[in-house]
DNA sequence: CGCATATCAGAAATACTGAGATCC
DNA sequence: CGGATCTCAGTACTTCTGATATGC
């Protein structure tokens, strides 16, 4: 069996059970060249959302990443565990935290978008990248959509 | 703020940002629409890689799923506790053990297939199927490919 | 004996809900 | 006071490794 794809599956419904299975490889993919500059898999999401000069609070993150802001606070505590971002107190608005990236951050960050972007040229060279990439894109708008409308 | 991209993003490196971007909303998506009929994310992905009349290995589903063994075996045990399926021993080779789908579990089968056409349909509306269908195809043959290969 | 198959235990990560604490 | 913001505790699931039992 040489190059099956991932999930055998019913002919009909299909774009979900391309899409997620394509994910689940390319993630793993991703997963086996970020934990060789000592990365996660979505701590690089993290940090890729982070603005490079100023700071960004928990709920803007939150937003942004379609999940709760629970969420992004414990992603937070490992990344600041691992010296890659500080948390800061808001300058006027006490409830709310700051997110800054540090030094070792930004090094991790570059990092990360190498592996990406070399995982993208892979792949680019096997699909037509910007024809994906248009799709992707309308694709995503949609989804997002979709689900900040569900999620009140 | 009414339609941003799931991340902000850097505008070179794409691909894999708007891949994972779009799968993380979808999945919750899908969710959503799964737990009103009692099932989880990725119990479905199973029960639709099982035979409908016949079985399958464990170690079958893991292959297909590119998955280890230990992690089917886990989801199965889940899938099993809530009477989906059922475990047997394998007629010819004792190590193996077999899976058999229950009407239960065909029931839901047929729910699960009805949840992903319409969330296929939902999109198909936005954008264009049959080219996202026919590039996440490649896509899904590459990456999976990869993987298996750096995978031994 | 060496290899394959499946399961289990344990770890770590994602994500959620719901419950504070604090502040606007 | 009501609502926003963040964190924490607890839960559930996925997925991996590595250990173990069992059988080819």
């Amino acid at each position: 069996m040489p190059t099956a794809p991932a999930i055998a599956l019913a002919d009909d419904s299909d774009l979900l059970v391309s899409l997620f299975s394509i994910v689940r490889a390319l993630r793993a993919l991703h997963g086996l060249k970020l934990a060789e500059i000592g990365l996660q898999v979505g701590q690089d999401d993290v940090l890729l959302a982070l603005p490079q000069d100023g700071t960004v609070t928990v709920s803007q993150l939150a937003t942004n990443a379609s999940v709760r802001s629970s969420t992004i606070s414990k992603m937070l505590t490992r990344l600041e565990r691992d010296g890659f971002v500080v948390r800061e107190p808001h300058a006027s608005d006490a409830r709310k935290s700051t997110v800054r990236i540090l030094p070792k951050g930004v090094e991790i960050r570059e990092q990360a978008l190498g592996v990406r972007a070399a995982l993208d040229a892979e792949l680019a060279r096997d699909v037509d990248g910007v024809a994906v990439l248009a799709l992707l894109r309308s694709l995503d708008r949609v989804a997002s959509q979709r689900l900040s409308r569900v999620r009140v």
